[in-house]
DNA sequence: CGAACACTTGACAGCCCTCAACGTGAGTGG
DNA sequence: CCACTCACGTTGAGGGCTGTCAAGTGTTCG
């Protein structure tokens, strides 16, 4: 089944017109985390603004690039959230992560002149995006920003690493959910309660298994009274065992 | 099993002394491959000279640096070969990936301020390295090096997502030999004929399966005529076949 | 020569995939 | 409004790929 047609949404400046407003929604952003950090200092994070594309809104399915398209930008996920996914040539498809505001879209690309796989909006998406040639001339005076998207890539590189290992269909569930609900904590978030944007398929294939097996090991969950889910919604009644399970491949 | 201890060897500049030798052998590594291809100047590629620490050798079961360790530099591989693995918290070892003359490793350590791997010599290995805050500042005036370093960083995360998808032991075995013979042929080795350096155990965890399911698909390719394999001594007679199996997880 | 290690081979079991059936809910059109 | 379709999700039965356990061979090395 094709993609549909890459959405190319028209800029969207209107609603972020307001320096006031641009300032204060990048603070949750992967870029101005470290910036600030980094105590770059105003004229610095405006160089930065300048050359931001506000783009977006996305809707449910729209795809934001497309695998095998001319890399030329990243982006951060302002709202709503991303899957990328790679097609193989024998036509099997791998999710390669679900992506939060805050998050970095597209630097796998950075290797060659195409992406490698497909960007699509799992819900209603706004995004920042970078020109990749601009943003790395920028690097260039700006100690902090160049450090920033190394350290953004060396984490792409173990989040990959990450689920590469030999771990059964419980452990690698029990991952996904505690870092979901961790990085949904860090955003502000209920990490006990939340609603997964994603079809179980999806997860599924995002952790190398069936769609039977996730329901399977799900309702184990279930059954030991770790979790309660109810279609996307899942609660987390019991941490500790999913952190055990979770702890050899996340806290490595 | 704990590692052996890590070897401090000591610098090692003698054997480079001559401004002409170290010209020469860096033609071939993963730095001024690009640094060349992008015209950088004399003066320029001096700088990078200037700073690099050419270190070993190392012998067979060397530890170049460990996993935990604090993070101060990448190295790339002058001769020999290397592998780098992780020990997760419940002791079990995942290898990372196997890393021949002309390319980089550390780059996973970016991210945080400690090697998430340990990086193991598989022979006697010469190695050229370069500490990352200097690179990474030289790398400021030269665009050409931050673009290599960016390029080396996306190709790992490419290359780790590539074993992270869902394919049996003969589609991961036929990847790993057909990459590996590329990999040769490109630095001017036979790609049909080679001798591989590590262990068939490390192969097996490196492709996420047990020694004996590697071996019998070893066995397997044999008894189809693909490949003729006596210890480590590996020939491929067929190409097609191993390619065609490879090529969904190889050429995305 | 004995020990340790690498590797192979076979028997068996288990995890997970495949196939199939079923239920639910949303969207659609009559 | 209701039948219909379709995607999504669950559950069960059966089988295959691969892990586990065990034994054996060959090689290296002290």
């Amino acid at each position: 089944m094709p993609l549909p047609p890459t959405v190319f949404p028209e800029l969207n400046h209107s609603v972020f017109s307001n320096d006031g407003d641009a300032l204060q929604f990048c603070t949750t952003c992967a870029f101005s985390n470290a910036c600030l950090a980094e105590g770059m200092d105003k004229t610095s994070l405006m160089a930065l603004h300048v050359m931001v594309e506000h783009i977006g809104p996305f809707h449910e399915g729209d795809v934001i690039f497309r695998q095998g398209d001319p890399f030329h930008a990243i982006a951060a996920v302002r709202a709503g959230s991303v899957k990328t996914l790679q097609v193989d040539r024998t036509g099997r498809a791998q999710i390669q992560g679900f992506h939060l505001p805050g998050e970095v879209i597209g630097l796998s690309a950075v290797e060659g002149e195409r992406y490698p796989c497909s960007a699509i909006a799992l819900d209603t998406v706004m995004l920042c995006r970078f020109s990749f040639p601009q943003i790395a001339t920028l690097a260039m005076r700006l100690p902090g920003l160049q450090a920033q998207l190394f350290r953004l890539m060396g984490r792409d590189i173990q989040l990959a690493s990450q689920l590469r290992g030999d771990y059964d269909a419980a452990e690698r569930l029990a991952a996904f959910l505690v870092a979901y609900s961790r990085r949904l904590q860090a955003r502000g978030f209920s990490p006990s309660r939340f609603q997964l944007t994603m079809t179980r398929l999806d997860v599924a294939n995002y952790l190398r298994m069936t769609g039977e097996t996730l329901s399977r090991t799900f309702r184990r969950f279930q059954q030991s009274g770790w979790i309660a889910a109810a279609g996307r919604d899942v609660e987390i009644v019991q941490r500790e065992p999913l952190e055990a399970l979770a702890l050899p491949i996340l806290d490595t």
